[in-house]
DNA sequence: TAAAAATACTCCATAGGTATTTTAT
DNA sequence: ATAAAATACCTATGGAGTATTTTTA
């Protein structure tokens, strides 16, 4: 019903590496579990983000939109992750 | 590791109703399972984030800032699930 | 002592892996 | 024909529920 910030990581990372299978080594994941992923990500949203080709996968507009909102999600994530006290010294 | 989206709705749920058994009934889980997700993402990052009361919860100093960061996070995931097509009329 | 929160336990849904098939160039 | 993506199947981890105990105002 609602994205997971792993079904965004691994978009975010085929944005980057513009191929699913590249992806997944990129996130250390195998292939079928980022392709899944990203199948019911875009099952919950309604829309298709990428466009699947023999050599690879481009992302569509709608795509596009969701990396850049996915960016913002994920940095925000990342500032909450060093909340804690810095490194005494 | 990494929070989830599950745990950060349910901080905020706390935030806005200053105390776990209320938040837990006001987002229809049963309080163990928000107070457990809770005790997870503090273990996560590192700092408490809520100062259990006898009468309720309120958020420490860091609590207040990762809320902060939360509501950033789950507006950007509102946005992304609204991408799809409008109504069209 | 009566609320709110934490713990114990059990169960199930889903995320991941391997093997394989399908697709598109 | 071949590389990439999708599907099938299985397993295990974790998130949730109920029942109960602990805590603090």
């Amino acid at each position: 019903m609602t994205p997971t910030l792993q079904q965004l990581r691994y978009l975010v990372a085929v944005a980057d590496c513009r191929s699913i299978t590249a992806a997944a080594s990129s996130v250390y994941v195998a292939q079928p579990a980022l392709s899944r992923s990203i199948q019911a990500l875009e099952r919950e949203v309604g829309v298709e983000l990428l466009d699947r080709r023999g050599r690879g996968a481009t992302l569509t507009p709608e795509g596009a939109r969701v990396v850049r909102l996915a960016r913002t999600v994920l940095d925000a994530v990342a500032a909450i992750e060093n909340i804690g006290p810095g490194v005494a010294r």
